[in-house]
DNA sequence: TTTTAAACGAGACGGTACGTCCTGTCTTGCT
DNA sequence: AGCAAGACAGGACGTACCGTCTCGTTTAAAA
């Protein structure tokens, strides 16, 4: 399905040179920027082709929709600036962690781009699929990643559960984000993290 | 812009002067069916004139979109059936009204029908402002009953936040039900409740 | 089909009031003028009905459609004006007479109104046996009347084809006036008396 | 304007890089097909659209009208055969020539289709400057075809007005063929020759 | 160096749905 | 009863995109 990097990389199977990354990329950057300046309800594969000056068969050979481009667009220049950091502080990770995350889905572009794909998802079951396969688990698995460290420096009970800690954790900021519409401060991040953290505290 | 209920007082025989009740059943009962069987993406303004036996233009005429018909039949035959219990014990009045939420928004048509308007929200900040100003202010109050009344009986501490705590409670089964997809089992809920209501308890 | 004139003259048959003379002429003034604002494809019973004021049923209820209209408001306001002098000079009755009608057809408003439904002939033969019944059929009597003198003066030969005649004398001015789009000039007109009238002279 | 004939070379199959001619071919006969079977009211851009199994589109593409459709369909197949015989005898000549246009105007398909354009073309003043610039004024060439001939071959007086002689010859034909609807059998462009030749005989 | 086959820009094609306009019918409540 | 008002079902309009399909042109590896 995803049709990103280097379907050809040492293009020597029958084709002379494989695909044109300069098409790639105008295509990638000019649905970016479609999206962020109209909106998706205005995103048209015609419109993409036009800004990148690409036929449109050209999106269609390596591309199943309109959406399928906005993920390779999403998944390229975005994803993978939200990891956490690790400063043995779980506390303190934490809270840096949840205000970045905060900060890319309401502030960032890519945040926009991400807001527009989990809608979208909505109505298209692929799409949520490659959505949850590609940029989702790798993100919860980033979410985890303080909990994880701190329970394996025994900074947590071992029955801890850093499942639905997460849920407890980026669930809100995802609500606020996708269905609420408030802003997402860092005050309110931080509360979550001291619901989550409190009972473990030795006293209260 | 919402035209929703009783625009017309006493109409019920098809047309007299002003608008048709039969008419506006028709078209709502029409997007309701087409969305649950055929997706929004198959959803048109065509194709919902054409099952109601409406012409295009009546639908013109008082709605503005397809999003705009979804709204009126989802306020209209699904919002107010989740009204939380009021037993008197805040722990089960909240684990009974979670369950319901999570079944609602996993379950049922009217669920579906919101994760639609969810879903398109994200790309029109008008629809937006229309289902949070139609149905998520409401849902929320509602989520707030059970801990409004537990604060009035002096359940709670008096500085109890409880807007962090609807956040804490029904943000993660959103989170669920929009973003990753994975189902939303009574066992969840309740750990919700635990997780909120725990630091309440006198000793643990 | 020609709800035209006085239909209800003294109106007491157990209508109230009867047919109202004002709406009648609201909507033929009306039609007229568009038709010359406008022209024949702009205007439409809508238009009529706003411009005169008056309901479309109003306009259904009287007339068959928006060349019913305008047959009414041509016959009405236009057609009686082209007697042919009667000067007892048969050569100078023609040659006036031919003169009006082609000032009628090229230079009125009538004219235009007539052109248009001429036009419209073509693609509606109910259209087109009203306008030979209502209009064509008494400019034919008229065009022949000053031929008709002079046959019973004994001017003319006891066998004086006057159909033909007719047809000579105007086919050649609707010809200009329908299909070439020529102007027709007096100069036209009194050569065409002159070629039907040149055979008759006692010499050349 | 005029999309007419051979905008592409080779074409003949169906898409290549420029027009479809066969799509082309198609749009024409569905026009003239329909035209004559329902006539020019219920002729519809989407009804020869679906009749010559073409987009909508593809029409709106080349043509801007029904009326242009028509045009080309009618300067197509139907405009060249009116060619006046020579035989050196200008009576017969022109009999035989006012008597084949009869035929054309009153009889044949391509007339149909002629008459439904000049009647538009009294709504329509660019189908006027159309229909004139690519059939009358060639159909009029026709027409002096044989008094040209006859005045190089000495036959008419020098001064023998050509043009007033082509109105009175086709005028009355296309007056009783656009504005009477009579029939215009060969006695009676007889006798319209008759009359326009009749000064010239050397007796009387 | 020449051949050669995939990828490309371009854009016509058959379609679907859009949102608008007008048709002719209807019902209402006023005069 | 006729009327102004205007909602209704229907149907065509002209437009925007969809996804598919040639065209003729690069272009870089293979020959």
């Amino acid at each position: 399905m995803a049709h990103s990097v280097d379907d050809t990389r040492t293009g020597h199977r029958g084709n002379r040179h494989g695909r044109s990354e300069q098409a790639r990329q105008s295509v990638l950057h000019a649905a970016d920027g479609l999206l962020v300046e109209r909106g998706f309800a205005q995103l048209t594969i015609e419109g993409i082709a036009a800004r990148a000056g690409v036929a449109k068969q050209t999106i269609y050979r390596w591309w199943s929709s309109k959406t399928d481009v906005l993920m390779d667009a999403f998944v390229e220049d975005a994803a993978e600036d939200l990891q956490p950091p690790d400063t043995g502080d779980l506390d303190q990770d934490l809270r840096v962690h949840l205000r970045r995350l905060a900060g890319f889905l309401t502030g960032s572009d890519a945040g926009a781009v991400f807001r527009a794909l989990a809608g979208q998802a909505q109505h298209d079951a692929d799409l949520a699929r490659r959505l949850r396969a590609e940029h989702l688990s790798h993100q919860r698995a980033r979410d985890r990643l303080p909990l994880r460290r701190a329970l394996e420096r025994g900074e947590l009970p071992g029955d801890f559960d850093i499942d639905l800690a997460v849920d407890q954790l980026v669930g809100p900021i995802y609500y606020r984000v996708l269905v609420t519409g408030q802003p997402v401060p860092a005050s309110f991040t931080d509360a979550l993290v001291d619901a989550v953290l409190a009972p473990l505290a030795p006293s209260h």
